[in-house]
DNA sequence: TAGATGAAAGGTTAATTAAGGTTAAGGGCT
DNA sequence: AGCCCTTAACCTTAATTAACCTTTCATCTA
C-alpha cells in the first residue's frame, strides 16, 4: 500500500514534474491546483501527507492548512514558499504546518522530508530489547537506563531523543530531525523544549565520560561513544 | 579538487555565461555544444555532474542522458529545457534525470541545485578517529585537541577548518573551497568569517613550531606540517 | 631602478548577535 | 499529590560582523 500525497500548487509545470518523480518514488500523489478543492479530496483521497504551496489562488495555504487542521489533527503538512520573512514561517507553524521548505527547492528535499515526516527510515536498524551505551545498559521499550546497580526511568521524550541519538550516533543530527521526529514539527517553541531535554540527558549521561553529546551551533547534535 | 560539470548547451551566448560565472563559483566547466561528443568527454573529463540542455542539435538531452546512464548510474544530471510540454518533463526523469530546470532560469536556481545534487553523493577522504598532527593529537569528531596533557575542546568550524586543513595538508587550498565546504557558500562576509577563524586555529597550533598555515595572497593557504 | 604610494588582501581584536544551556516555575493529567 | 511536559527567565558561548591594523604587491615617480 503505497503512501498518500496531497499536492497543492498552482505552477502546473512545476508540479507536474515534483507529481511525477514523487510517483516514481512509490507514492500516490493527487495533485490539486485550486485551494478551495482540496478539503474534498481530505475526505475522499484520505491522504498521509500533505505538501501546500502557500501562494495559490484563491485560498492560501495557511486558510488550507488550517481547514485541514479542522479535520484532522495530526495530517502532516509541509509548505512550499518563496518568502523567506520569517513571519510567514511562524505564520506557517500557528496554522499547524510540520515543516517548511523554499522555493527554488530541489526534489530530492522535498523526498527526505516527506520521508522524515512519514518516519519512514532509510536504514534505521530496530533497536534491541537491551542496548549497550557506553557504561550504560539501555531498555528502549521500558524506558529504562541502567549503570551498575543504578536504575534510572526514563519519560518518553527523554528515552525518545535517547533512541534517536544513539541510532544515529557518531553522526550528526540535525535538530530539525529531531524536533520533526519526537515533536511532529520544529517551530521554536519545541526548539528550547529540545534544549531542555539534551540539558537533562547530559545529565544522566556524564557518569560516563567516555559518552557525549556535542553541540553543532545552528545544525544540530552528535552523539559521540567511545 | 574543484567540482567539474558537464556542460551542454547549444545557445553558446548563454553558455558563455553560465560558464564563467560557475568557473567564478569554483568550478571547473567544460561545456559542449553538441550532444553526439558527450560520451567521449564523459572518459576524459571525469565530471562530477552534467547540466544538459535538452533541445540538442543532432542527439538530443534525453538520448545523451540514456548513453550517460549506460555508463554510470549515479552521476547527477539535471535538464534544461525551453519546452514547456509535461511529456518531456516525464520523459526526462525516466531517462534518469536527477532533477530538471525550466529555461529561462536565474543562474542562482542553477547552482543550488547543483550544489544540492553534489552534497548527496559526496563524502570526503575518512579521517581516522585519532590523527597525528605534529606534535598534537587531533580527535575529530570529537572535535578535540590535545598536546600532552593540554585538551582543548574546538567549536565545529574550528574543527572543520582544521580537518580540511589537514586531509590537504602540504597544498594549496583555495579559499573559496575552504569557504564553500565550512559555510556553503564564498560570500563577501564569510570570507572575513573564515580570517578570524585562521587566526584562532593558529593560536591554537603555535605551541608546535613545525606546524604553520601559510598564507597565499589572493588564493588561499597551505598548511605545512613537519 | 630604488623608493614612494596606494589599493587590496588578510590579520587581529573586540563588539554584537544569535543559539543553545541551565534552572526553575507553571500547568495539565492521572 | 506526583509526574511529565512546557514555558520562561536568565546565563554562557559560538558565530558573525565590525573596526582598525599590517603586509603584499602593483604602479608611479624621481
Amino acid at each position: 500500500m503505497n503512501k498518500k500525497i496531497l499536492y497543492v500548487e498552482d505552477e502546473v509545470f512545476l508540479g507536474k514534474i515534483v507529481k511525477e518523480t514523487l510517483e516514481t518514488k512509490g507514492y500516490d500523489v493527487l495533485m490539486e491546483t485550486n485551494g478551495a478543492h482540496v478539503i474534498n479530496h481530505l475526505q475522499r483521497f484520505h491522504p498521509d501527507i500533505c505538501v501546500l504551496d502557500i501562494m495559490l489562488p484563491g485560498k492560501n495555504g495557511y486558510e488550507v492548512a488550517a481547514e485541514i487542521r479542522a479535520i484532522n489533527e495530526l495530517l502532516p503538512i509541509i509548505f512550499l514558499t518563496a518568502k523567506v520573512q520569517t513571519e510567514d514561517v511562524v505564520k506557517g507553524f500557528k496554522t499547524g504546518g510540520n515543516d517548511y521548505i523554499r522555493k527554488p527547492f530541489s526534489i530530492e528535499e522535498l523526498i527526505v522530508r516527506i520521508e522524515n515526516l512519514l518516519q519512514i527510515k532509510q536504514s534505521a536498524p530496530d533497536l534491541l530489547e537491551e542496548e549497550k551505551i557506553g557504561n550504560f545498559l539501555f531498555y528502549p521499550t521500558k524506558q529504562l537506563l541502567v549503570l551498575n546497580e543504578n536504575h534510572r526511568k526514563l519519560s518518553f521524550r527523554e528515552s525518545e531523543l535517547l533512541k534517536f541519538l544513539w541510532i544515529h550516533r557518531n553522526a550528526i543530527v540535525q535538530r530539525r530531525d529531531l524536533l520533526n521526529h519526537i515533536w511532529g514539527n520544529d517551530s521554536f517553541f519545541n526548539s528550547r523544549n529540545l534544549d531542555v531535554y539534551v540539558t537533562k540527558l547530559r545529565g544522566y549521561l556524564k557518569e560516563d565520560p567516555s559518552i557525549e553529546i556535542i553541540t553543532i551551533k545552528g545544525v544540530g547534535y552528535r552523539f559521540i561513544t567511545g
